[in-house]
DNA sequence: CCCAATAATCCAATCGATTGGATTATTGGG
DNA sequence: CCCAATAATCCAATCGATTGGATTATTGGG
């Protein structure tokens, strides 16, 4: 018989095995209700501080949620109240210093306000957007800002969100779609800037590596060059304007070009990633900078104080874009409107070694 | 009379303005189950492609769905079943290169395997970090990945997510943590490799820029340097260890300490940030690298290759770090286990001009 | 001590999807 | 055509928190 009762021990220490592993229940406020003898009702005004509560049943069950240990299921709140209390951010590439800032000023101002952040990385992929945009919907955020991918064309992708009635804010890469708001920097003035800083350098033959033209942005940056060659009683060529995805490579491939051509002496890079593929090589191959070839460059990367020479380029408020972003798209959530609004940021030349001939 | 109709319009037209502003309702189940009058449960069922459901009410369902523009609300979702299908990853900062890689590698994974990731950065702060964990937790994810903060001594705070049954992986900066699993990479050998290095390469005296000895990572490193110093016939000096959080400022400062010492020919940095910090002061004060100092660094970020002379240092599988960890999570997660495993990984040294005496 | 006014608490429905079990419809062998 | 076996569909409860309205308890003036 005692052979038997050991025998049934171990057969429901053995069925019980698999539970150990399960998930714990958590606390519930019907946990604190029952062990009070308090309506779940009045446990939830209570969690919420509602006036609805007297102080002293208020005490009671936050005393009682302490000791139980319990913590609010934000899904079922959430999905009671249609909020989430999180924005999303999509961004092309988190390993870009510049985006990098921005987020940590979206963060910044979000946690001021009480919103989480999600973050998802695009890699430039309009595909990947899409998807991004789908699961964004799916998980009901309250709103969304966007930097959009280099292949990024069409926009009706965002319409099931809009539609929905979540605000969406561009930031850095603004387009004008529907009624939606952006934040940005003044990328003609600022490219119209370096490019003159380079004509007064002493530069008469002057590249520019521009970015996809399908992007606002990089198309204003090509027309601050224009412009500027234009407007200095210089002669511009649609043959010295290489459009790219303004990778490392890209400024290395574009470098051999400029070499072969002979007469040039200047460089504007619509980034400096590209920027500085184009001097280690221009460098590597006994091309004098800025004697030669003058340099410039834009997003001030860490990484352009520290070549040599220093890389002359552009400096964006980044970290005060991303505050700046978050700021209107809270705005936005909380009124539940969608006035349409651009803000424009000023941004500041760096002028570093690279640039300077004279 | 025609008036009065004009004003009732009127009326109603402005009554139903802050409508506008509203949320649109989302299409339910029960949209697509009063349409075809079909009960929600089989909508549901039809949905996730159930064997319960006839091919041709599925079509009919599907077809419907796709028809009012059906979205599953995944929160609703996530709380029938008590998963959210997302993973959290705290990461002290994205702005570094090694993490934003690791990301990547982390995103890559997860998103082949159906997770969503919430990234979350702590900014190396200990009380940014608890929050966070809080929120995660608050949040229901899945599983959670973490690099502690350079502050984080107790753990305590990770207690309530683990007691809910939430698996956690630590990646790169690992900790003996209860039966937590953990990946990284070996970086007492790598140090030692490195150090060692410097003393083939000449060194004879050799500071070592040491992180915060709280950490688990920092004192491997400095443990490598330690014993590849003493096996080499060298005096270890714990005057020659400088602690720090090894920002860029503090390889500076160090720079000047170490020139006011004298007789040192090389530095070891636990990471390239406070090398290069070192290396730019060194090299406007007018020693030469590697002749004079020689200067080594750990992570092989982008800016290490850039410098001039280029910057010895260790690189790290960053990427594959990512996906190993994500593995090793979701494995978890499916599994419900918390099977300990501590996966270490190998490092590559890359020998450039910093540290090249001869 | 009574009763109206106010405060505190409880009731019951709801958010949207999921799921075990019950019921109904269909299939096919005899 | 009948009926057992199987397929397809429906019913009803559930996840955990919130909220408008109903009910009960308390307060305080007379």
């Amino acid at each position: 018989m005692d052979y038997w009762d050991l025998f049934l021990y171990l057969l429901l220490w053995y069925i019980s095995l698999p539970l150990q592993n399960l998930k714990k229940q958590k606390i519930t406020i019907h946990d604190i209700s029952k062990a009070l003898k308090i309506d779940s009702s009045t446990v939830s005004r209570a969690l919420n501080d509602s006036s609805r509560v007297s102080l002293k049943t208020k005490q009671k069950i936050l005393d009682k949620a302490e000791e139980l240990g319990y913590q609010r299921n934000i899904l079922a709140s959430n999905l009671r109240t249609n909020k989430t209390n999180t924005i999303g951010v999509i961004v092309p590439r988190i390993s870009r210093s510049f985006f990098s800032s921005v987020i940590s000023g979206i963060e910044d101002t979000a946690q001021n306000s009480g919103y989480n952040v999600i973050i998802c990385q695009s890699f430039e992929s309009f595909e990947r957007e899409k998807k991004i945009m789908n699961t964004l919907l799916s998980n009901r955020v309250d709103g969304v800002l966007i930097s959009i991918s280099m292949q990024t064309t069409s926009f009706d992708y965002l319409k099931p969100y809009l539609d929905y009635g979540g605000p969406i804010v561009f930031y850095d890469r603004p387009c004008s779609f529907e009624n939606c708001s952006s934040i940005s920097v003044n990328d003609y003035k600022a490219s119209y800037t370096v490019t003159e800083h380079l004509i007064q350098s002493g530069c008469k033959n002057i590249v520019h590596f521009a970015g996809p033209q399908i992007i606002d942005l990089y198309k204003n940056r090509k027309q601050g060059y224009v412009d500027a060659i234009i407007n200095n009683g210089l002669e511009f060529k649609e043959s010295y304007c290489f459009e790219s995805k303004l990778a490392e490579e890209d400024g290395v491939a574009f470098a051999k070009k400029i070499i072969s051509m002979e007469n040039i002496d200047g460089v504007y890079s619509s980034n400096d990633t590209a920027a500085i593929g184009a001097m280690q090589y221009l460098k590597f191959m006994g091309v004098k900078i800025p004697e030669d070839i003058a340099v410039a460059g834009f997003n001030n990367d860490p990484i352009s104080s520290v070549i040599e020479p220093g890389l002359t380029t552009i400096n964006q408020p980044d970290f005060e874009m991303g505050k700046i972003a978050a700021n209107m798209l809270i705005e936005q959530i909380k009124n539940e409107t969608t006035n349409k609004e651009s803000k424009v940021l000023d941004v500041e030349l760096i002028i570093r070694n690279s640039s300077q001939k004279n």
